[in-house]
DNA sequence: ATGTCGACGAATCGTCGA
């Protein structure tokens, strides 16, 4: 079973490299962000000529969010965060796997602009919703994946250059200090499970060839339960899609579980 | 350090957000 995760910035314009993608990789599940699209326009039909089962939670410019599954359509959706009254699509969550077993969330965060801002400030009472809210879910559902573009760089070693990020946007301590609170829950980093390559990164920027010099963060993550940290089999990167003409500024996340 | 994208409204570019 292979969940994956990928900001796509525009799937009006990634939707070609979406599709190519999801035949090299074969996943079984998989969250995007950034779609930017209204919901009159999404994909779906394109979608299910290539086998995908689609949901999706999206608006005009900014944000959007969707969840794929082959073949079996995701069970018991929400869109958002429960009791918490927001008008940016930011959260997708739905029942898949074999037997519906798993509890599949997948969230665009917030950016929060520059700590201080009003974006910021939104940011937090985001995370303080999201967490409360996983708190109950995961009662509900105690094998539950957690995984999107947190705009949080964990730790510093998730930096390329941590003197210059220090106390930057997504390496605040009031960040990090959400990022612990999410793994306070009772879920665990899959990335961070298995040794993994030094100067890992799921994001770049379009600007200064960042790219080319492996300039990034990490900051694209898939967060799993207790309850399922022992099917996990492998997690990586794939940076294939982020060398594309064209490509999303984020590279795809990939969890490998163990049958159930 | 700030060199790039993408969406949008309005024009063949400026603004915003990331």
């Amino acid at each position: 079973m292979k969940i994956a995760t990928w900001n796509v910035n525009s799937l009006a314009i990634r939707l070609p490299q979406l599709l190519a993608w999801l035949t090299a990789e074969q996943p079984d599940l998989v969250v995007l962000q950034e779609t930017k699209l209204t919901d009159d326009k999404f994909p779906h039909a394109e979608l299910a000529e290539a086998g995908w089962q689609a949901q999706w939670f999206g608006q005009r410019t900014y944000n959007g969010v969707a969840l794929l599954s082959r073949g079996v359509a995701a069970g018991a959706v929400l869109r958002n965060i429960p009791g918490f009254d927001d008008e940016q699509a930011r959260v997708i969550a739905g029942s898949a796997g074999t037997a519906g077993e798993l509890r599949i969330v997948g969230a665009y965060f917030p950016n929060g602009q520059a700590p201080g801002s009003e974006k910021f400030a939104y940011k937090m009472r985001w995370l303080d919703a999201l967490r409360e809210w996983l708190r109950a879910e995961l009662q509900q559902h105690p094998q539950l994946v957690l995984l999107g573009d947190f705009n949080i760089a964990p730790e510093d070693h998730d930096v390329h250059d941590p003197v210059l990020w220090a106390g930057q946007i997504h390496c605040t301590d009031d960040e990090r200090a959400h990022f612990k609170g999410l793994l306070g829950l009772g879920l665990h980093d899959a990335f961070r499970l298995f040794e993994q390559p030094p100067k890992s990164w799921s994001w770049w920027d379009y600007r200064n060839l960042a790219f080319r010099r492996n300039q990034g963060l990490r900051i694209d993550h898939i967060l799993v339960s207790d309850g399922l940290k022992a099917r996990v089999k492998a997690c990586r990167i794939d940076k294939a899609p982020r060398r594309n003409e064209r490509p999303s500024d984020h590279a795809p996340v990939i969890v490998e579980l163990t049958a159930a």
